[in-house]
DNA sequence: TCTGGGGTCCTAGGACCC
DNA sequence: TCTGGGGTCCTAGGACCC
């Protein structure tokens, strides 16, 4: 592996990374909070009580979780992912407020813009940082950094954090060293130095099962994963991973930049307030499938695909979490076919236990109009099964009515039959 | 005081085909 | 009658990331 670009110079990558991005846009709307604990997270917006004008995370009740936490807020322990009631026992008197992703969004798109008027080479890493390669960027790193941050500044009003490296992950890293509102240029002769004292953790791409199992084996840093020998880490972690961290370790990592990228799935899921009974709650579950459905077919319709695959998410009142899905003969896009795809799915589940979380994602995504263009060759038309009977071929608009091949529907009633017919018949009857 | 919602990628086994 | 191995597709689950 290497770090040179194309001309055989090293690469100069940056990762630009907002802070604490979500909380920072609720301060722009609401500057009297600035250097208070606030965390942005809830389901639903939390009423005030009276006589104070932002309500406190010890009143919320629910399932929510921390979507982002001020600097103020994270100093009582408070990070993203935690749950609202955990962090309330740990700062009771920080704000809360819900979240508005339509504002996330648009000062998003706001910092991306202005960042594309330096560089067009930009790797989108989803709504608060980004990759730009700079290699070709004339003038010094430092002043480069410090010119983005102006840029974002005057773009938004808000802070990010720079790291500049010859690669995407000692980036990553870097841009972590010194937030918020930081810059930080690292050259490989560095690594030892600043990079492997930190935790595996550091790394992106070794999470909490991997961390935990190095630990077992008392690796903590970077610099004693950077010690450990390559074919003992092949061996307890397999040829892949194995390699890979050792690779990381040692800071070596030639990935490109993904300038762009199609959606392999969209995906609709909801956790409930409370866990809903198969047949107790079946109305309520009903209803839910048919919202996941709509929603799922909006957003199908807006971003102009469809799906050759359907699959559903059951999450238990044990937190245990099963999938099914199934792959269609037609693609579909409408609320009518999502759901008799759900349904279909659902029939090969034991619902033995409380639900809490119901789920459906579109996969084998195809732009739209494609389908209609593949449809027209002779050997598409064999293989999307047009002459079997048991298919209800496509007239006009009617071709999402098509189901599954006969194949997957033979698989799909071996093996995993509901234990208990009752449940199962509820089961059905959500999507009915 | 249990654990959101939206994604990607990898692995692994079985079916199926050659 | 038993024996193959390679390749692809489908499905389920899990790790990880933002």
């Amino acid at each position: 592996m290497s770090d040179q670009g194309g001309s055989g110079a090293p690469r100069r990558i940056a990762h630009l990374d907002m802070d604490a991005f979500f909380a920072s846009v609720e301060l722009l709307e609401h500057p009297d909070l600035k250097g208070l604990p606030v965390v942005v997270g809830g389901r639903r917006p939390v009423a005030a009580i009276a006589g104070q004008p932002y309500p406190r995370l010890k009143d919320y009740v629910g399932r929510g979780v921390a979507t982002t936490a001020t600097y103020e807020a994270r100093a009582f322990g408070v990070h993203s992912g935690m749950g609202l009631m955990k962090a309330a026992a740990l700062a009771p008197e920080a704000i809360l407020l819900p979240a508005h992703f339509e504002a996330y969004t648009r000062v998003s798109r706001a910092f991306k813009a202005a960042v594309a008027e330096v560089t067009p080479l930009i790797e989108d890493r989803g709504i608060d940082e980004i990759y730009l390669d700079i290699t070709e960027v004339p003038g010094e790193s430092r002043a480069l950094a410090l010119h983005l941050k102006e840029v974002v500044r005057r773009a938004t009003g808000l802070t990010c954090s720079i790291g500049i490296t010859p690669n995407k992950l000692l980036s990553k890293m870097a841009s972590e060293l010194e937030k918020p509102d930081g810059v930080t240029i690292l050259g490989l002769d560095e690594i030892p130095t600043r990079i492997w004292p930190l935790p595996c953790r550091a790394v992106n791409g070794i999470g909490p099962k991997a961390t935990a199992k190095l630990v077992g084996f008392h690796i903590r840093t970077i610099g004693e994963l950077a010690k450990a020998n390559p074919a003992w880490l092949v061996e307890h972690f397999g040829r892949s991973y194995g390699t890979w961290l050792h690779e990381a370790a040692h800071g070596r990592d030639d990935r490109p930049l993904t300038l762009s990228r199609e959606p392999k799935s969209i995906s609709r899921e909801t956790t409930f307030e409370r866990d809903l009974h198969v047949k107790l709650d079946r109305a309520a579950l009903s209803q839910i499938l048919l919202n996941l459905c709509e929603r799922l077919a909006e957003d199908l319709a807006r971003k102009g695909y469809l799906a050759q695959c359907v699959g559903i998410k059951l999450r238990f009142e044990d937190f245990t979490t099963i999938t099914r899905d199934q792959t269609l003969t037609w693609p579909i896009a409408d609320t009518a076919s999502l759901r008799e795809a759900a349904r279909t799915c659902l029939k090969r589940v034991t619902l033995d236990r409380r639900l809490r979380l119901m789920g459906i994602r579109a996969g084998g995504l195809v732009k739209e109009g494609a389908h209609l263009l593949q449809a027209s060759e002779p050997t598409a038309v064999a293989e999307y099964g047009l002459f079997n009977p048991s298919c209800q071929c496509p007239s006009e608009d009617q071709f999402s009515s098509c189901r599954s091949s006969a194949r997957s529907n033979t698989r799909a009633h071996e093996g995993h039959q509901p234990s208990d017919e009752s449940c199962s018949d509820a089961a059905a009857g959500w999507a009915e």
